[in-house]
DNA sequence: TGGTATAGTATCCTAAACGATACCATGAAG
DNA sequence: CTTCATGGTATCGTTTAGGATACTATACCA
């Protein structure tokens, strides 16, 4: 029952965070629909079980839609719903000073290798 | 040498994310300097490694500062750097969504208690 | 001489996250 | 009747995050 402004941003990071999260939502956004094996195949590190997991939080989250068709072999399709859509925004602001901070500590750490120049500030 | 969005996006998250960078951070924003000291004393939970643990992660990151005082007993000074201010903004849009979830959760889970108002998009 | 305050370290332990691997059900195709 | 593909579970082990507790240095103050 807190309601203080760090308790907002952490209720916040705990959907984002998670070695898998980030890049599975990112998969999700920038190609709408995909299979179980499509989504394994794009994180060629991802162990089946914590793919499932994550899968799972984010549907109890309401972040993700999970689609089953009854066939044979079973075909399962993750989307993002309209709400999770809401998150691209912050996807996109935490992306966007994710690349300022790699250049950064770039600057700061290395003074050499200046050959870094690529701009997108969205997905 | 990754460059992809999900990369930057886990590295800015890697800045967020431990159970404690966000109250620290949220701290050092809305109270601009504290001893560490008082930073302990406003978080009541946190021990003394783990306050100084996330601290000198933060700093290695450049987003805040350490200034200490050559005095006994010792003072230091702790506040974010004009780089780690960039990150507020970011804070600023994971609390609001944070905020939305929360009244998207309670919407969802349970259908009762509907006496939830309090708006506020900033710190 | 001993107690106090501050800002830490050092050591050990637990709990949670993550990973490797093996297993399962189904029906169609060969 | 065997094999294959898909989308999972179950079980176990390791690695990491976090917590509890004790210890330290220093100078001042009584």
């Amino acid at each position: 029952m807190e309601e203080t402004p760090s308790c907002r941003v952490e209720t916040a990071l705990e959907i984002l965070t998670g070695k898998w999260k980030p890049s599975i939502l990112l998969e999700l956004i920038t190609h709408d629909t995909l299979r179980f094996s499509e989504l394994k195949r794009n994180l060629p590190n991802i162990t089946q079980k914590m793919l499932t997991a994550q899968l799972r939080e984010l549907e109890l989250n309401d972040i993700v839609h999970r689609e089953i068709y009854q066939v044979v072999p079973p075909r399962v399709e993750y989307s993002l719903t309209d709400y999770g859509k809401t998150l691209i925004p912050v996807l996109n602001a935490i992306n966007a000073w994710g690349e300022k901070h790699v250049e950064h500590l770039a600057q700061k750490d290395m003074l050499q290798d200046v050959t870094i120049s690529s701009t997108s500030d969205s997905f």
